[in-house]
Formats: C-alpha cells, structure tokens, sequence
DNA sequence: GCATAAATGTGACATTTATTACACAGCATG
DNA sequence: CATGCTGTGTAATAAATGTCACATTTATGC
C-alpha cells in the first residue's frame, strides 16, 4: 500500500482523517500499458484516482469508433467514476492505460459517505468534474470549429506536454485517437514535415515547432 | 423576490437555511428573449440560477460561430458560473436566453462561504457539474462520430423535447446553432420531409417521425 | 396593393475528408 | 539473405459539406 506522505503528495489538499479512510478503505491496483480500464456502458463499481502513470480518456462509438479527449495523470481522478447519490451509474467513457499504472480503487459506497464527512474530499469532487468539464469544452470547440489540420495540431501539442517533444505515436494510433484515417494523418504530417513544424521518424517524430 | 415556497418548488433538495441564505442574498434578474447573458471570455461575477424560462449554452468560437450545446431549464443552475476556490474566471461559453427568463445572480463570494456552511448546496454543485458534464459527452459524441444528418435529428430531438412537435426555427437559426450553413440544413429538412419524417411551414415545423 | 425584407429552394462548384488500392521501406525472424 | 510484417507514401476516386449565385415564396410595413 502506499504511505501516507505518498498520498498526501498526491493530493496535498486533503484533510489528515481523509488520508487514513483511504489508505483503510482504497485499493490500490496496477494495470499495464495498453489495458482498457473503464469501457463504454459498464457499471461503475469503485472511483479511479491515479497514482502513477498516465491515463488516456476517449469518447466511444458504438462501432468501435473513439474519439481522444484527455490525459489523466497522478493526483488526478477519473471523473466519470466519481459517482454520487445514485448507484448503477454506467460509464460513459473508455479508459485507456497507455503507461503502466497504479491507481487507488475506492469502493462507491465510502464515496458517499466521505462526502458527508470530509470537505476536502467534497472539494476534491468539484475540482475534478470542474476541470474534466472544461476539458471537454476544449475538445468541443476543436471538433465542432476546426478542420483536420488544426485538430491534429491540438492534439500533437496535448501529446508534447505530457511526454516531451518526441512523439511517440504510429500515424495509425493518432488515426485513431481522431476518428480519422490513417492516411489523412501521414498526408498532413507530411504537411507538417514541409512546413518546418516536424522531424519525421518511424514510430515517432519530434515537435519542433516555434 | 421570491417566495420560500417557489424556491422549494425549484430546489426541492436544499436546506432551510440556503433557502434563507438565496432570499437574503440572491439577486431576481430579467432577461428577454434573445438577450445573451455570458459570453466567452467574460468575468464571472455570479452563479445564475434559473427560475424561469430556458437558457441555451454554446460553445462560441473566435470568429462568430457557435456550437449549441444544451439546454438550462427552471431549478437548474449554469455550470460555468458555480466558480468555486478561485475568483477571477472567464466564461467558457456562451449562455442565451430564449425565452424571457428569470434567474438568481449568486455573487461568488457567497457561493464559497456556502461551500462550507450547506452541505446541500455543496450536493447541488456535484450535481450540476455532474450532468452538465454529461451532456458535453453527448455533445462530443455527435460531432466527433455523426454526419450532418444525425446531427440534426439529434438537435431537433432536444428541441421537441423542450417545446413539443412544432420546432418553431428558421433554417438559418438552426445552421448557426450547428455550426453550418443554412442550405445544408434546408436540404437535409427537405429530406427529412420526403422521408416523412416532419411537416414543414414557414418559421417552423413538426416533428411527426415514430 | 406595392415595395421590401425575410425565408426557403435549388443548382453549380470548391473544399475537405473518407475510401480504396497499391508501392515501397525498414525491421525482425528464420 | 529471404520472408513477412508493420509502417509509411501516394494517387485516384467518392462522399460529405461548404460556398456562391440566384430564383421563388411569404410576410410586413406603408
């Protein structure tokens, strides 16, 4: 389990009685790079809060399609699964680990009842849904205003912050993540190649761009 | 000012003691239909509540186009504006009234205190973020998976289910609130029409699919 | 009723994106 | 080094949407 100056590194707004309720209550599970942890339409039984490794959340089709929205990283929580009053919520998101993971399950009944007993966890919850809210209003206004080019831009420039300049992505993968196809991805890297914006490699190219 | 009665009506979860608080403090505001109450950008300096009325909220872009994403009815109060922890935000949508409206301006440094002295506004807070956040998830799911055709009937669903059959919009209206230009939804509409699917008039039609 | 504005219909064409098909390059494995 | 797999380049074409131009219809003010 983890230590309490762990977790209050993690989450250093939390209340002294809330660190011990989860290091009593949470379980804290592993998950490697590539698992799915969260899909489309399952029931939620336990809140998600990352401790180490990184998290990506994705709109689902129902043909399989998936659409990026954000990264989740340590000290972070997955804010679909911050469920509150009502049980048998669905989610309606997919959660990817797309680095080894470790996370704190928190069982959805402590949930509730830590809202009635800390403030800092009831804080907690409205940070969280506050900025994942304002995340989709950013994913939003890319999908709804601007073409390809500028969406891919966006995206790259998400993928440079949490991991550095080179990218580490397949032209597939970032298809993918874009609800595109691959080919629309390698022409406009290509673009962007010409244009100074990249240093294309196999497998990963470099953001070099201002 | 209102009654305790109607703001038990509208809030029917809340304390004694925040119906109180809301009266003492809250400010009844007006607005006629048409009017914008936030735009992207702006300070907020109030929680809007609404009493009466509806409310539509927009993603807005740079240069003038908007992306319609759902609707603020009576004893539902607008996301964006319950800013709590820090002073000083912007607007990241666009709110409109459509019809003349009626709400309660919170000045946020009462909205803070609130945090700490009514659970049940606290509850309330989750819970506005809670399903406003999941109307952006549908929101992300038209315009990322959907071609203009589904989109429509998606927004022409929302429509009904606010104001019944008759969807009382121009072509025009509805383009902007799509995001695209008028012709495309006059063709789609004149589809939807040979498929059976509304009766068109000027300035409106009904919805008589199913 | 006439003039005007607003709403709608429609065709032609441009642009963006999706789809299909195939070539080729790099890398791993035997 | 032959083989095959994965990743990438590219062209041709189709489909969806955006843009422009203009006609027609309906409402509105005078």
């Amino acid at each position: 389990m983890l230590s309490i100056e762990q977790l209050k590194h993690l989450f250093p707004d939390w209340e002294a009685g809330l660190y011990e309720a989860v290091l009593e209550h949470a379980e804290l599970k592993e998950a490697n790079a590539g698992e799915i942890l969260l899909k489309k339409g399952q029931n939620i039984k336990s809140a998600m809060l990352v401790v180490e490794g990184t998290i990506k959340l994705y709109q689902e089709d129902e043909d399989g399609g998936e659409y990026f929205m954000y990264h989740l990283n340590p000290g972070e929580a997955c804010a679909v699964t911050l469920v509150c009053n009502y049980h048998h919520e669905q989610s309606q998101v997919l959660a990817k680990a797309i680095t080894d993971i470790k996370f704190l399950a928190i069982p959805v009944t402590y949930m509730e009842k830590w809202l009635n007993e800390f403030k800092s966890w009831h804080y907690f919850v409205i940070k969280t849904y506050r900025s994942r809210y304002e995340e989709l209003l950013k994913t939003i206004h890319e999908v709804a205003f601007k073409n390809m080019d500028e969406r891919l831009e966006f995206y790259i420039k998400k993928q440079v912050d949490q991991f550095g300049v080179t990218v580490k992505l397949t032209h597939q993968e970032i298809a993918n993540d874009l609800n595109t196809s691959r080919e629309v991805i390698s022409r406009l890297l290509k673009k962007m190649e010409h244009n100074g914006w990249i240093n294309m490699n196999r497998n990963a190219f470099d953001w070099i761009k201002k």
